[in-house]
DNA sequence: CAGTGGTCTAGACCACACA
DNA sequence: GTGTGGTCTAGACCACTGC
């Protein structure tokens, strides 16, 4: 890992260590730069990553402040990367109905910009909160990047998996989201009336050189899911 | 304006002129420090806040890319600011019910964490996207920063009056949404069934020191509002 | 006016992509 | 191997806050 990552990670470690709160003031950049025995430069770098993820604010001429956004029971949009991570320390349980190779079609070549004859990995699952229904997955990978995949892997969490595993980290990442009703299928899943109202969450997720691996649709139970986003302008 | 600022804008403005569209290439760092006369670590830190806003996207060895995020009619919720940025172009009308001055209860010192006897502007407006009821909107602004406001300014864009008259730009802000049914009278103004269900986004607005200056409850149409997040690993 | 963050630079060197 | 982006540094100077 890089210095400047390295140095974000610690402070995030620090803050969470500390039991620091919104608005708690961190040490000033001198100060970090000594510590972790580097140029200040190199402490921006650090805290303008921490700064674009939302965990902290700088002010000018005053200091460097704590944001806090542990808000619990809240879907952070922001790292769209499945409920492992933005639900930590919940009580989520993961049922995996199947996973499949699957040539893609029309909307899929779309929409994961892969070949017609590309092979894709077809992922659903459902995932319960505190024992009830909360969403249902469908999800794409392509083999081409996603090159294994099984029952197994898919009951825990897959972006863990693919983080560890197989070294694919996302480099960045596309959420729609509207509210829709379900059709009987998805409605018998997340156990509610056929026609019920959910929310339908499409996301794309990019590697870091720009190609697409992973194409999902979620749909969440509207009265068991509440989101979050974070935002930090420049 | 300071000089990476300045760049990343022109980049922004070449992108949209050239009409360059997702994947494709801009100018080489070395080229762009030469066009704007500038180093190339000025380059770097404008090219880092384009990815940040999710406009670029850059894979080492290879070049940088547009990540192009223009979608005709979702709502950027990393850009909360109100619909006029976000649906640019699109016909948006609004109607101001009532702007007032009012001591905050007990929800609003907290959300606004202003104090008990400060003066708070209440704002209370329906927006029209192409003559159908698309969002009723109640904000909460502290007078301490928002010194003046009336209805003539509510009908318009309220933050580009901020920013341009009062100089007043957000540094961060939250959101926080759900779907849950709406009373009796936002459901009349909305067009729709008493309990009918709705898209409630909470926003909370921050200046650069922290200190917040705008809450809002909007309530969305959830037949008409479609939603988008683009977030950016680091 | 002392303290703190912000900007900008020049340059050395590293890592990765692609042909 | 060449080209492209990424990291890191030292240092000069600027801008804002708050006492």
């Amino acid at each position: 890992m890089v210095k400047y990552k390295q140095i974000a990670q610690e402070i995030t470690d620090y803050i969470v260590n500390n039991n620091l709160q919104q608005h708690d003031q961190l040490p000033v950049i001198d100060d970090l730069a000594q510590s972790f025995n580097s140029s200040k430069s190199t402490i921006i770098r650090a805290l303008d990553i921490l700064e674009a993820k939302g965990q902290i604010y700088q002010v000018q001429g005053s200091g460097t402040f704590v944001r806090d956004i542990i808000l619990p029971g809240f879907i952070n949009l922001n790292r769209p990367e499945g409920l492992t991570q933005t639900l930590i320390g919940s009580d989520i349980e993961t049922r995996v109905m199947s996973v499949s190779i699957i040539k893609p079609d029309a909307t899929m070549i779309e929409n994961l910009r892969c070949g017609p004859n590309e092979d894709v990995y077809l992922v659903k699952r459902m995932r319960y909160l505190a024992g009830q229904p909360i969403v249902y997955e469908v999800s794409y990978y392509r083999k081409k990047y996603v090159i294994f995949l099984n029952k197994e892997i898919a009951a825990d969490s897959i972006f863990k998996y693919l983080r560890e595993n197989l070294n694919i980290k996302p480099g960045f990442s596309n959420s729609y989201f509207e509210v829709s009703p379900m059709d009987e299928e998805i409605a018998g899943y997340l156990e509610v009336a056929p026609e019920e109202y959910g929310i339908k969450l499409i996301n794309q997720f990019f590697l870091p050189n720009g190609a697409t691996f992973d194409y999902s649709i979620l749909w969440y139970h509207k009265d068991r899911s509440k989101f979050f986003v974070p935002s930090t302008y420049y």
